[in-house]
Order: structure tokens, then sequence, then C-alpha cells
RNA sequence: GUGGUCGUAGCUCAGCUGGUAGAGCACUCGGUUGUGGUCCGAGAUGUCGCGGGUUCGAGCCCCGUCGAUCACCCCA
């Protein structure tokens, strides 16, 4: 350690600052939106759970919990970890507080910070951002056509294009416990390395996510899961294709799709975009039908995703979409005179008061540097006030794009910024 | 965690075989009295990621370290 080393953040963090951090805005925005509009309610946790929710909720095996966790010990000597992902809490939170005793299913989205401790990649950092929702208590494969809908309108929403879902199911426990079995023996009879070997011995579906070609093509006579499911999850996957061909959207069945997390039972489903490089799920999830009994609670199915809010704004960057400009800012004053500092500021917290978007200059600068300020910020109108305008308590409100200045009386600004200009409040 | 590549002004980058740093954009000021976007002129700005070594001399060479990036792994 020394000290001349410059402050910088710390390892695999992403940060957004202006102007990209207005598309991380957008997408965050949208997200929420899709599932805020489909009647989805807020559920604000904290980042730090009890360790041992992540243990019994995502699963001593799965290399989330076994190596990437951040986990410390708080001055009571309880031991805490930064939330790697956000269902375990969620389900956490819905039985601690009954909140699964009304009407089912329960909806509820997230959005927040995450942390992995793995090594940083582009799309990959250990502190990340998702936008999740979760539908609990209901079986119908409505639902989970409800929650992959969600998802896809919003990345459409956003002006996404070069994306694509794949979907399986994982069945029940019974029919993966039976089929892992056999995949193991074929396993068996491969002439692996260690590496593979040790990978294959936590989870044997592992190995249908190598990229090795000789790997895969071992694999490709591997049994499938597909083939050892129950009729009912055969059923309930049928019933969930049909209503995603009903509604339009575009999937293909990937009966060789692996999720990271223990949890996920039948339908699961992932959406990777294709301008990405290695990190392309841009979001995934599924139905986790033991979770809620595992963590204490009652016997309720559910199903839900987890969207990663940096993958899309890299997506959004790959495609070049288009954030719609919403010009923020309707007025942008500019005082030239030491008097009429302190009366801009006036006159700009009054507008604002009216929910009028309204910046102005600081700084003792020339009339041109205000103007220019005035163009940069973007602004519909611009206000130049000095001491004659004081005095007559009038000015020349200049529209920005057109160059068109119109005589105002400053103190009933606000009536032509309502009546004659029309302004128009933000969203929402 | 493993391997490869990279790290020079706010941004994008140039800097020949080692001789103490440059461009474009951005920024600031100005182009005669108080109105921006184009144009013209002038100007400010760098611990060359950090630490150490080799050398008369290092942005350029060597070692270490931090960070980014690509792939594996993993997954959002």
């Amino acid at each position: 350690m020394n000290n001349s080393q410059p402050l910088q953040a710390p390892k695999g963090v992403s940060e957004y600052y202006p102007d990209r951090s207005r598309i991380f805005e957008y997408v965050q925005r949208e997200l929420i939106n899709s599932a805020r509009n489909s009647g989805y309610l807020l559920i604000e946790l904290p980042i730090f759970e009890d360790t041992e929710l992540f243990r019994r909720g995502v699963g001593e095996s799965t290399d989330v919990v076994s190596k990437e966790m951040y986990t410390f010990e708080d001055r009571g000597g309880r031991s805490l970890t930064l939330r790697p992902e956000g269902t375990a809490g969620v389900m956490r939170s819905v039985i601690e507080h009954n909140l699964d005793r009304g009407s089912l299913p329960v909806k509820l989205w997230y959005s927040g910070p995450f942390f992995r401790a793995e090594r940083p990649q582009a799309g990959r950092y250990r502190q990340f951002y998702q936008v999740g929702i979760e539908a609990i208590g209901s079986d119908d494969p409505e639902i989970d056509v409800e929650v992959i809908a969600v998802a896809d309108r919003a990345f459409r929403k956003i002006g996404l294009k070069n994306y694509s879902l794949e979907i399986t199911s994982l069945g029940d426990k019974e029919s993966r416990q039976r089929y892992t079995e056999k995949l193991r023996v074929f396993i068996a009879t491969l002439d692996l390395d260690e590496e593979s070997l040790r990978r294959a011995e936590i989870n044997p579906l592992r190995l249908f996510d190598d990229k090795r070609g000789e790997i895969k093509s071992a694999m490709s006579a591997a049994p499938i899961l597909m083939d050892y499911l129950s009729p009912s999850s055969i059923e309930h996957f049928e019933r969930v294709q049909s209503l995603l061909t009903e509604l339009g959207i575009a999937f293909t069945v990937n009966n060789r799709m692996v999720r990271g997390l223990d949890y996920y039972t039948g339908t699961a489903f992932e959406f990777s975009h294709h301008g990405l490089g290695a990190q392309s799920g841009i979001g995934g999830g599924g139905r986790y039908d033991g979770l809620m009994a595992e963590l204490g609670g009652a016997s309720l199915s559910g199903i839900g995703f987890g969207i990663g809010v940096d993958r899309c704004v890299l997506a959004c960057e790959a495609e070049n979409v288009a954030i719609a400009e919403s010009s923020l800012l309707d007025l942008y004053i500019v005082p030239i005179a030491l008097e009429a500092k302190g009366a801009a500021l006036a006159l700009a917290e009054r507008l604002r008061s009216l929910e009028i978007n309204v910046d102005l200059a600081f700084g003792d600068r020339s009339i041109k540097a205000g103007m220019k300020a005035a163009n940069k910020s973007g602004a519909k109108f611009s206000l130049v006030i000095g001491s004659d305008e004081l005095l007559s308590d009038t000015a020349a409100l200049k529209n920005m794009e057109t160059g068109a200045i119109i005589s105002v009386k400053i103190s009933t600004l606000h009536v032509d910024f309502e009546n004659f200009i029309g302004h128009h409040k933000g969203e929402r």
C-alpha cells in the first residue's frame, strides 16, 4: 500500500454518470414501468441479509454461494452477506410479513444493486443492477407467460431488437432427480479432465454449458431432461409455449439450458442479446416451486425474473438505441447584473414550484457566455435579466429553437408558460 | 480463480530504433455598447495508472502492483 496511488472505485463496480447515466435511468425506468403496468407492486429490501438465507435459498452447491458472496460479520457477530440475487430476499420478506395471506398471486417488483465477487469483465460487475419481479402463489401457466411478457415488453419498449428468448422446463424435483442419476451415469462413461469432473460432481447439468467443442460433441449424446418430465410438467410446458405463440412472443426451446441457482423448477427462461460478447444474458428467470417451503413459509409456488440493467445499457449502446430526448428544461435564465442574480434565483424558484423546469447561469460571466450555457442546457426558452428588466418588470423571452423573442412581464411569467407557451409537465 | 491484450490532457487517440509530450473534440476568453447554435482568433489543462529498477537520460526497456478489457469459468 502506498498513498500516492490515486483514489479509484473498487475493482469491478459499475458506475453511471452524465451523460451515460441517462441511458441507465431510461432503461431502469422502462423496466419498472413494464412491471407496474402489469400490476406488480414495489418491494424495497435490505442490501444485506443473514448469510443463511442465501445458503438455503440459492443453494450451497452453486458458485454464487460457494465462492462469489461478499460475506462479513457485523459488530454483533452476525454473519451477513451482500445480496447476490433478489428472489431469496423477497421470499424471506413475504414469509416474514405474511404477504401471502391475502389474495394470490402476490405480485412484486424490485430494483437495486446486487453483489457478486467474480472476475470483472464487460457486462459482469461486482456491484451490478437488476430489476426483477416475482409472482407468488399461482401454478397457472398463464402467470409464467405474463412474467416472460413483462420482460419482453420492456425490452421492446426500450427499443431493443437484437435479442432472443430461450425457454425450457426443468421439471419437478422427482423427475429431475431421476434424470440427474441417468446423466451422472452417462458422464461417467466420458473421458473428462479433472476440472470438468469436479464441475459435473457439483451439478452435472453444467457440462451442457461448456464452450469447448469436444465437450459439446460428447454431450450431444447425453440424455435430455425433457424426456424425463412428468405428464403434468409436459402439459404445463406445452401450455406455456402455445400461450407465448398466441401473444406473438418469439422463443426457441433449449432443452440443454442450465440455470445457475438451485431453486429453479419447471419453466425456466433466458433472454440473450446478440451484440454483447461473452456476458450476453440480459435477463432470466423461472419457477421456484419449492423455495418458499424451503425457507420456512407456506408451500406456495412462485415465478420471477431478474433483468440486468447494466447489460441492457450495454445492449442499448450496441444497438445505438435512440433515447427519447425529452428536453427537460423549459427555461434558462441569464442574469447579467449583480442585483439580477438574486432576482433570477427567486424567479427560478417561483417557476420551479409550479413544476416548470428552470435552470440559470451562475458566476459572473458575459451575456455571450450565459447564452452559450443556455444553448447547451437544451432549454426551450431563455430569459436575460439585467437592471433595466428589474426596474421595468419586462424582459425578452427567447425561443431557443426559432430565435423568436417576445416581451413578457417577469412577475407574471408563470402565466405565460401556462397559457401561451404551453409547457408539458414531466411524464407520470 | 486461470490465460491474453491494454493503461498518454475531460473524451478519442498520436508519440519513429530511449533525449524531459502533441492533435482533434470539449472547455475558457475575445471578434467594440446586453442575446446562443456556424465561422475566426487567443488561452488554460497532463504526478504519461502507481511503485521500484536499468541508463548520463524512460511515456517508450525490465520487475512488481492497481485498474480496464477479451476468453475460460460463471451469470444479470
